[in-house]
DNA sequence: TCGAAAAAAATTGTCTGACAATCTTTCACA
DNA sequence: TGTGAAAGATTGTCAGACAATTTTTTTCGA
């Protein structure tokens, strides 16, 4: 019923960061404007959408907003349910575990390695990161906080020569950011993250590419405990879908 | 022009084994018979995909395949280019290595996991796919050997408790399944690949987590030693395509 | 004869409209 | 107060259309 505004472009998000491909087509448009609407948490997990209620949010036809939500599908953001349509992702506590398991092995693997073959100015690259960090959380700016994690890593993974690993974090991210958004809010998590992402940093300096992972997946492992708290664990039933939906209308 | 006869339902293949979901909807069903066209090689690597032809190929309209061809872009099983279409995808020798680099590192965790929980019956139940492996090679059946490799990893992938990392396992499979296909055919492989296997079951018995992870890592680097020779190499320029198009109009 | 320019044919991106099959909701009734 | 049937939504799939773009073919001049 009302408009649910998926379009409005609020630009200067973090959000850009990561994927920027398909920009020509109406339907990369649209998939990227989904995928952020979801990350952002304007798409609560577990809605159901409605393909007429899309063409008209996106302005587009049904027959390209199919083949929108196929591409969503495909990343796992969406389920496509026969005959029932297309629903918002949702994750429950096992969920959320098994993609930061999988999560923590890939960046391990790439700060790992990337710990062996950084140079110098990669060195500095990073330690900038680190002060945006800094300054993010300082001010308390959560999205600038997200930002520069991602920077953080998406820096090393880069470097880290591995086009498929990088999707797949790229993947992992994708699904779990909203929930990221929220943990960031709890208190005290900014410095835990400086000081876990430091122990990385540090790490890697020294050349330690075993310290090195294992402080990734310390780093990572937190960032697990954390989103589980925001997880949509309870199994409602039914219910749930038509109360997240309801939650919904009025992004 | 000359019909590529996607569509003839060659059962028996070992490709049911992996991903057999969706059955029930024409998209679906498109999507399956297109993965195991290109898995099998019937769709050749850089070949152009001509919207029409797959519409009268697999008897469906061109929403239809347009929905299932995005399935397939996003894992990355083709490439679609704006305004030039579907391509099957191709990899090159790098692309090779990557997916094998990682395809390493996620199968070595599971079954790194895998000799941690392993029951008596699993030990038992995967003793029986390395019979079936022996057997197979013994009496040369390609498939039969893939299909029995297959099952080895699957129950191990099966019994890891993370669905995410079965998911990407199995896309990264799915990728190069055409070409582990024809290394296989390589003298002296199917031996080789026993002894391996062999060597990973054996950490497994004996409980060596470590050492059954770099067993995996092991046989899957010669995987991609043999898998690389098969590898679409060269940078032919735009010739490449028209090349494999034509060679794939007689399947 | 060879390659560039122009014309013709194919192909893609996207939309509209349609309709049967399948969910959901509503409503009357026991 | 529950329940089953009717009405309303929504999805799955198709056919057809058309501008934009790409590819192929034809035409021509050097």
């Amino acid at each position: 019923m009302a408009p649910q505004e998926l379009l409005r472009s609020r630009r200067s998000d973090y959000h850009e960061t990561l994927p920027s491909d398909q920009p020509q087509t109406v339907i990369g448009e649209a998939v990227r404007k989904l995928r952020m609407a979801i990350m952002r948490g304007d798409l609560v997990p577990g809605q159901k959408l409605v393909e007429a209620d899309l063409c008209r949010e996106l302005a587009i036809s049904r027959a390209s907003v199919r083949e929108a939500l196929r591409a969503l599908q495909a990343d796992r953001l969406i389920e496509l349910i026969p005959n029932r349509g297309p629903f918002v992702a949702k994750l429950d506590l096992r969920g959320v575990e098994e993609i930061h398991e999988v999560w923590a092995l890939l960046t391990g693997k790439a700060v790992a390695r990337f710990s062996q073959i950084a140079t110098a100015d990669d060195l500095a690259e990073l330690d900038l990161t680190i002060q945006r960090l800094k300054k993010a959380v300082k001010k308390r700016a959560a999205i600038d906080q997200l930002s520069a994690t991602n920077a953080f890593f998406g820096y090393i993974l880069d470097r880290c020569e591995n086009q498929v690993l990088v999707g797949f974090v790229s993947s992992l991210v994708l699904q779990v950011n909203f929930l990221r958004a929220q943990s960031l809010r709890q208190a005290g998590w900014g410095l835990r993250c400086i000081a876990e992402i430091e122990a990385i940093a540090a790490a890697i300096h020294s050349r330690q590419p075993d310290a090195a992972r294992q402080a990734t997946e310390r780093h990572i492992g937190s960032a697990c405990t954390a989103a589980k708290q925001f997880a949509s664990d309870q199994e409602l039933g039914p219910d749930a879908n038509a109360q997240s939906a309801h939650a919904a209308a009025n992004i």
